[in-house]
RNA sequence: CGCGGGGUGGAGCAGCUGGUAGCUCGUCGGGCUCAUAACCCGAAGGUCGUUGGUUCAAGUCCAGCCCCCGCAACCA
């Protein structure tokens, strides 16, 4: 039995529609740092992360590669276990929603719930438009008709199961204020409250039918749970929750979670409705939820329609696991979104990880066995000069533990390396290789390297939450596992031969390798997918024909959208909404001449009705419109 | 007036409860040679988006405005 103090924490679990990018990596490095930065410091953790495998889109996904769903989500689960251990994650366990026992205890808690009332049969209500099968909002319509069609709607109803909100809303609101720390960064917070909370909250659907690649409801096979309760839930069905009451041991000891590590996109989802989810499950709530930034690339989100994703199992590859934990640990800010490019990430490697540390590192072992056969101990000749750097590691110990407490990891990362930076410049002022020319000076001399040893032991210990190899590599070299960060605390060191930790990295070779790698994984990118062959018939379906932009205007709530109003041939101007604002002005397009798609079913795109739509081409992050020259308005086009 | 975040030396970021504007990279000059062409020192460079207010004192608090970025509005 140990008393140890136990530490709960988990990351979102991955989507498994395709393999994680080098973004949705950093939530399982973040909460991999915090959970072995717990450990260090002797709490008793339990790490979980995992996949979350049902959905709609995961259903498409299979049925368009021509497998089954499972199938498809056994080969992606393992591409995201994969790439969590090419970063050296230590998490204690990977749950899978298609899990039985998760399957199992998500339907008890749906059944659970509906049992006592929290969810209850209800229906979307709506209008319907019975030949386009489509539900609207009364906003969405268009003077009370189809916004599609423009045909009359009628008063209809879907089933789905809902959960009541409302009901748990004041006890939310009052676990906010007593639990200030609940979630991070404040920022977040307010805008949960702001955003859905002082609104109201409506319930929430937590059903759906139209679709099959889910978790059935016991009582109602149409049915299937829908993301919110069955993926949030994995937090507790992995640790073993019965809604019996007969949980397991592991459930008692751990729950509730210390820590939710999860990326700002979900924040709502994990303080609103999870505990709302608790709440009517009467168990307690986590105690903390911290809502990370962003990795972007360059100024974008990573897509793999923009062809800029990177992948961490692929720079892992190139240049180690602890370098890009390195990065995403010490460059990605607190609360804004943080940037990778590959020039960055070398350029960061090379001067932090090789010449600032590893250099220090390589040097030091170097002068101890040069000057000293390897072997070195406390008894040297002390300087006050001396003192200035013990103070200094200290402080920076200090510093080290206030920001890795709040999980301002950059910062953390960052007074390892001022303390590095401190080391290499006592060893300018001391400088040892003088010291060395004079037998006098041989006590002084031992003094310094044991002063430098001490510091590099201390930096490999912190850093060990952050880069684990690193760290390990550091006290083979230093011949001590020693992790009292006291300084003084190891007397004697006798080190090892003179390794470079980190191979400086040839910036314009290392870039043009990448480059030359992304260009053949390029080419057979999504630019070149080419859909299934169709007859000429099906393209005559498609009535094309060349108009002339009378007028164009942009739609005041739309940033994207410009209106164009077309002289088609027909007599009668029409009127077409196009999405791209951003690269064209009105004036770009009054009295130029454009293909549309004439018998395109009408929609309504930000209050505009827009009938038909103007041909562009997908140039890279632009778009450009086909013009055409000197042909008549309504000339047929094929 | 849809919601939220942000605008700090060339680039990327710190600056919590107000009191000499910091860090990393880059640039220029110098030093050293133990070390991975690495390390150390010095210098140049900022009206802290803008206007007004509170204060003895404001990137730091308040108000208005401008710009950027997310989300939402199903970029036909």
């Amino acid at each position: 039995m140990s008393d140890k103090k136990k530490f709960y924490i988990t990351t979102a679990i991955a989507y498994t529609s395709r393999k994680p990018h080098i973004g949705n990596a950093y939530d399982v490095v973040l909460a991999d740092m915090i959970a072995r930065y717990k450990r260090q410091n002797g709490f008793d953790v339990f790490f979980m992360t995992g996949s979350d495998e049902h959905g709609q889109k995961i259903e498409e996904y299979a049925k368009s590669a021509g497998i089954s769903p499972k199938e498809y989500v056994d080969k992606v689960s393992d591409e995201i276990k994969g790439v969590w251990n090419s970063l050296n994650t230590s998490y204690d366990k990977f749950i899978r929603t298609t899990d039985d026992t998760h399957e199992k205890a998500v339907q008890h808690i749906f059944k659970k719930l509906y049992d006592q009332g929290d969810i209850y049969k209800g229906a979307y209500e709506g209008k319907y438009c019975v030949p386009c099968e489509s539900f609207f909002t009364a906003s969405q319509l268009v003077d009370g008709k189809c916004p599609d069609c423009g045909r009359e709607v009628i008063d209809a109803k879907e089933e789905a199961y809902f959960l009541r909100l409302s009901k748990y809303q004041d006890a939310l609101v009052k676990y906010y204020e007593e639990n200030p720390d609940f979630i991070k960064p404040e920022s977040r917070k307010n805008e949960m409250i702001n955003n859905f909370i002082k609104p109201g909250l409506s319930d929430l659907c937590v059903s759906r039918s139209s679709f099959k690649w889910g978790i059935p409801v016991t009582f109602d096979t149409d049915h299937v749970i829908y993301v919110w309760i069955d993926a949030l839930s994995n937090y507790i069905t992995g640790i073993g929750y019965d809604t019996d009451g007969g949980a397991s041991e592991k459930y008692k000891k751990y729950w509730p979670a210390d820590l939710h590590v999860i990326g700002k996109d979900i924040v709502r989802f994990h303080t609103i409705y999870w505990p709302i989810i608790l709440l009517a499950l009467g168990e307690p709530l986590p105690k903390q939820v911290l809502g990370h930034p962003w990795v972007l690339v360059g100024d974008d989100k990573m897509s793999k329609s923009k062809g800029n994703v990177i992948y961490a199992d692929e720079l892992a590859g190139m240049f180690g696991a602890d370098a890009v934990r390195y990065y995403l640990l010490s460059e990605i800010p607190f609360t804004q979104d943080g940037t990778i490019t590959y020039e960055s990430f070398i350029n960061k490697y090379n001067t932090d990880l090789a010449n600032t540390l590893g250099n220090l590192v390589n040097r030091t072992i170097a002068m101890t066995l040069k000057y000293f056969g390897g072997t070195v101990d406390s008894t040297g000749k002390e300087e006050p000069i001396d003192e200035e750097i013990k103070a200094f590691a200290d402080e920076t110990v200090k510093k080290y533990r206030e920001n890795m407490e709040t999980y301002h990891n950059a910062d953390a990362v960052s007074a390892i390396m001022s303390l590095a930076k401190r080391s290499n410049k006592y060893i300018d002022e001391t400088a040892p290789w003088v010291l060395a020319k004079n037998e006098d000076d041989k006590d002084r001399l031992k003094a310094v390297l044991y002063t430098l040893l001490e510091c590099i032991r201390i930096i490999g210990v912190l850093l060990s939450p952050i880069m684990p190899e690193c760290s390990e590599k550091i006290s083979a070299l230093l011949g001590t596992d020693e992790q009292l960060l006291d300084f003084g605390t190891v007397k004697a060191y006798t080190v090892g031969e003179a390794k470079p930790l980190f191979a400086r990295i040839d910036t314009e070779k290392a870039l043009a390798e990448i480059a030359e790698k992304q260009k053949a994984a390029e080419a057979p990118a999504e630019n070149t997918v080419r859909l299934d062959e169709i007859s000429i018939e099906d393209f005559a379906k498609i009535e094309l024909r060349a108009a002339k932009v009378t007028a164009c205007e942009a739609i005041p709530k739309a940033k994207k959208l410009l209106k164009l109003t077309l002289d088609d041939g027909s007599g009668t101007p029409r009127t077409v909404a196009s999405g791209i604002a951003k690269f064209y002005t009105p004036d770009d397009l009054i009295g130029k001449t454009v293909i549309v798609v004439a018998n395109l079913k009408p929609a309504t795109l930000c209050g505009v009705k827009s009938n038909g739509m103007i041909l562009a081409a997908d140039a890279g992050e632009e778009i450009k419109v086909v013009f055409l020259d000197g042909v008549e308005p309504g000339s047929k086009i094929r």
